[in-house]
DNA sequence: TACAATAGTTGCAATATTCAACTAATTTGT
DNA sequence: ACAAATTAGTTGAATATTGCAACTATTGTA
């Protein structure tokens, strides 16, 4: 299988290291301006894309839900997140971001894709087509 | 910027995903296979890859150098890796993984690259070409 | 109604992580 | 040549994170 073989080499060469340049990126702004630690982040990231229980957040995270539980209880500390049990079945605690948690989630967003912003600028307009096309193709493959 | 836009739309919607998953496979059978945490994993790997100091894998590793020298110790203790310090300059220690640690790192590699190929193979040839060169462009541009 | 299942939180023990101090070896400035 | 600075690595102690198990509270089910 040798063109499986250099695709698979490529996506070693290529996912692991800008996905860990993005995250210490995301770490960086997170961290060093808002104090936040990175599952902290990831937490609100998941928040306020409709994940928005303990469960859900330990789930998509891989973390166990007591450490889920805890995490979220920094962010409420912190004045980012609002805890409301619902009306209905009252074992579920709904999550969302205060307007404190909206803007600091939008701040490391807006400063990490400048950041992005400025590397993918370094393609041509068609070579950014050809590597938008690709990713929708290993997204599909992924799901 | 509405071609950038949608380029990093795709980046957001596919590389975090793409790796998370990966990730998540190598943490299952390096962790539930072997015992490894996915910190000791890594500095396997990065050993393997050359980086064969305390301080390289600190480095690469974004951990601090008392963190990288207790995960290799976890490692030597475990009989995954071996220390040797450098004649000509004695500060220096190498670090070179026994046959037991090329075993480890190869079974692990083994059945993740097996689950990856797995997900690769449902590309059509000429979709694999273009992932693969669209992934070489994308390496480039995070140099 | 009794029993099981689900959502979430907390106590506790085990690990992991960091900061600072430390040893040891080498390089540098004078 | 030699004191001071630098580099590599390790360790102690304080702190934080994590996972397991136990717990409360609520809802679903036989």
């Amino acid at each position: 299988m040798p063109e499986g073989d250099s695709l698979i080499e490529r996506f070693w060469e290529t996912v692991p290291p800008v996905w860990r340049q993005t995250r210490a990126q995301i770490r960086m702004v997170a961290h060093e301006r808002f104090g936040l630690t990175v599952e902290q982040f990831q937490a609100l990231r998941r928040i306020r894309h409709g994940h928005n229980s303990v469960s859900a957040l330990a789930e998509e995270g891989r973390l166990s839900r007591s450490q889920a539980s805890r995490v979220v209880d920094a962010l409420v500390r912190r004045g980012l997140v609002t805890r409301l049990t619902d009306a209905k079945d009252r074992r579920h605690v709904h999550l969302s971001l205060t307007e404190s948690g909206k803007q600091v989630l939008s701040a490391v967003f807006a400063e990490t894709e400048a950041w992005l912003a400025k590397r993918l600028q370094l393609l041509s307009k068609d070579e950014s087509e050809q590597v938008a096309a690709a990713l929708s193709l290993l997204r599909r493959v992924f799901d």
